[in-house]
DNA sequence: ATTAAATACTACAAATAGGTGGCATTTTAT
DNA sequence: ATAAAATGCCACCTATTTGTAGTATTTAAT
């Protein structure tokens, strides 16, 4: 519901890149491209290299290119590693004990509708999102 | 996913004080038994007075009472109104127009998962939380 | 060789969120 | 009347997140 603007930033750069694989994205490129802090997109980009999801060239026409195949890649796994481990496995109500030692009115209710979120979220990979902008550009030559 | 501190305290006091509506609260009580900072719980306190939820009494046996009946007060107006309005409005991925001048693969995925979420939100109010607290009390008095 | 274009690293600055403490005011009990 | 127990208000502090800038290093083109 609420990603730290970090993830968000992160969700937009894999998602971007994942439109053209074969691509080399330099970091002056990205920031015409997704307008995000130029010196943050930066710390971001080699923050996404450690993390292992794409790796840098170094020197000229050097750059970010994905480490994996980006089948790999679902947004459930990004937004854990940006936001740390488990930022999706606590209590919705921010409870570390529940407040009256059994489950809560939300328990089953909001249990399920994050499982299916999550659900979600691990199932579509960039590869999913790739995809799905190629049919929408070719529907869009189709229409001229 | 990831509610503010802050609104994850305001959950835990409202919710606690759902459980018994007849009873005046003070900051004091409600420090020993949510443990969350006392100044602050002072601040939000009246903070969630002046957003309608609660009001105050002044003077020695003052405290917090709710000011209109839980069967009004939902979750999801609670975290619509700690995290300020259309928190759980805007896109997954952060984006303000989406990247591809399309919606992504994400959108109608995404947009169903959110909206059945914000409808449990939004169904679910403190009263349904105190009729399941009573019935959990109830069960737990058979048992002995 | 030199220069240009790229990333790596790092120390710092700014903004936001979370938290504290004190003093004023109100009400009730004695 | 006075003291105690409560909230209201406010200025400040601290921690975290977000953002900046400069220097060092690597590579490719010339
Ligand atoms: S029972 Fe309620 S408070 Fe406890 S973990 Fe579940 S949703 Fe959170
Ligand atoms: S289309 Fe994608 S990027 Fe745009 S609002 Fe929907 S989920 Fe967000």
């Amino acid at each position: 519901m609420i990603l730290s603007k970090t993830t968000e930033y992160a969700l937009s750069i894999l998602s971007y890149m994942a439109t053209r694989t074969d691509e080399v994205y330099s970091a002056e490129y990205l920031f015409n491209e997704l307008k995000i802090p130029r010196s943050y997109l930066r710390r971001l980009l080699t923050g996404l290299s450690k993390f292992g999801f794409i790796k840098s060239s170094l020197g000229r026409k050097g750059g970010f290119v994905f480490a994996k195949d980006i089948k790999e890649i679902s947004f459930y796994q990004i937004i854990n590693t940006m936001e740390g481990a488990d930022a999706m496995n606590t209590c919705l109500l921010g409870f570390s004990c529940c407040i009256v030692d059994h489950p809560c009115v939300m328990h089953d209710i909001w249990m399920e509708a994050r499982s299916k979120m999550i659900n979600t979220l691990s199932n579509t990979t960039l590869a999913d999102l790739k995809e799905k902008y190629q049919q929408d550009l070719l529907k869009n030559l189709r229409s001229i």
